[in-house]
DNA sequence: TCTGGGGTCCTAGGACCC
DNA sequence: TCTGGGGTCCTAGGACCC
């Protein structure tokens, strides 16, 4: 029996928040943007994209092609509260559902569905409760699998409800480029376009063993997707996490170590509170670096042990700088934990406690010895100042995730 | 007043081992 | 009087997603 799953993605989501919350701005071209000097537009509303205000912009394009836009700074815990009783509402139709994204749920309503009227009633009933109670657009998917399902949302923006039933599929793949399936990438579009693939129908009646020579263990999954074939399930449990990572784009650029490693330093405690609040730990440290010309690069060490401690992400981290030659200055810092494991509680002996607190003591009098210009005490500067806690839409509604 | 931040997965080459 | 072959671990980089 063919499944039914339901793609369910708000539209314009963080815009539509904060149109929601201040009537002064609905109907009106608004971009929601992060909080730094550098930043960059997240989510237009459509008013805005009328103008061509994309995600991604500068503030400067973004201007330029829309000159009455008004900018809102994002405010997360107002988009993680709407998400959170988002899920409760589609938790109504069925357990089995998935937080893909802030503004995205995959439903499997397989088997529930008809306890409702069916697939559409879902649909039209998750659509009002939605708009009634945040005041908020979305578009629902619904198809026999999630890649379907998605397209089925993607091609219905706005405010939109599409059903594509299993004997749709074909006609509505038939013509579709390549690049509008869920996984298809610019560069995978490109490649498959100099073998002649440019639509899914073309994709999927390629030769299965020219698709697996040029693209490997993906080649046949790529044929499949061409057929609107997916077997990835609706994954309703929170998996753990892979890598806790955090990075920033710096207010202006910097060439002096020191001022780099005091944001390593501070990455390092964003990094390992977060591991240390979800209990996990980690085995690899790494240090992402970007130029002023957008050319990034990572180092990775490897740990002798699992850690989650401030100062050993810093140290390793602050190691790998020192082996680098900076051929200009810094835009981006990145430092990431991951080969995560779970924490075993223990009890921790006396001894390790008394180690600890002199790691911590050591290692704030050597930074501070070393940045005094910093002024850097854990209270004042690296607890205190958290930069917005930027959300992201891979953040989950509970976990790891939670970057606040 | 150029270009954010959080992730996952895959590949490729070298070191090392048997 | 030339260089097997499989496996794992490691680092680096890239594609893709929201």
């Amino acid at each position: 029996m063919p499944k039914i799953i339901m793609c369910v993605d708000m539209d314009a989501f963080f815009a539509s928040v904060e149109q929601q919350a201040d009537p002064r701005l609905r109907g009106k071209p608004i971009a929601v943007t992060g909080s730094g000097a550098r930043t960059v537009i997240t989510t237009a509303s459509y008013e805005a994209r009328k103008f061509g205000v994309k995600t991604g912009m500068n503030i400067y394009e973004a201007k330029k092609a829309c000159p009455q836009l008004i900018l809102v700074t994002g405010d997360n815990e107002k988009y993680i509260h709407t998400c959170k009783e988002l899920t409760k509402v589609y938790n109504q139709f069925t357990p089995d559902m998935e937080t893909y994204s802030i503004d995205e749920a995959f439903l499997d309503i397989t088997t529930t569905h008809h306890l409702f009227g069916g697939p559409e009633a879902i649909g039209i009933s998750i659509k009002k409760i939605i708009k009634d109670r945040f005041g908020i657009n979305c578009t629902i998917g619904i198809a026999p699998n999630i890649l379907i399902a998605k397209l089925a949302s993607d091609i219905s923006k706005p405010d939109g409800l599409r059903w594509i039933r299993p004997d749709d599929v074909p006609d509505v793949l038939k013509d579709l480029p390549v690049k509008e399936l869920w996984g298809i990438g610019s560069k995978t579009s490109e490649r498959l376009a100099a073998l002649g693939i440019k639509t899914c129908g073309e994709l999927g009646r390629a030769s299965a063993s020219l698709l697996r020579n040029r693209f490997g263990i993906i080649g046949e999954t790529l044929k499949l997707m061409g057929m609107g074939i997916c077997s990835r399930p609706v994954i309703a449990e929170e998996e753990e996490p892979k890598s806790i990572g955090h990075s920033m784009t710096l207010p202006k650029n910097i060439g002096d170590r020191d001022e780099i490693k005091a944001y390593i330093l501070k990455l390092s405690e964003m990094v390992g509170r977060r591991a240390r609040r979800y209990r996990y730990l980690g085995r690899k440290v790494s240090l992402t670096l970007r130029y002023p010309d957008f050319e990034t690069f990572t180092k990775q060490t490897t740990l002798s042990q699992y850690a989650n401690d401030t100062h050993i992400i810093y140290k390793s981290a602050a190691d790998m700088l020192s082996g680098i030659r900076l051929k200009d200055r810094i835009r981006l810092i990145g430092v990431c934990l991951s080969d995560i494991t779970e924490d075993e509680p223990h009890q921790p002996s006396l001894f390790e406690i008394e180690r600890r607190r002199k790691d911590l003591l050591n290692i704030m009098d050597a930074v501070n010895d070393r940045f005094g210009d910093f002024k850097l005490t854990w209270a004042s500067y690296i607890m205190q100042e958290r930069d917005g806690g930027v959300i992201s839409p891979a953040w989950r509604p509970t976990g790891v995730r939670l970057t606040l």
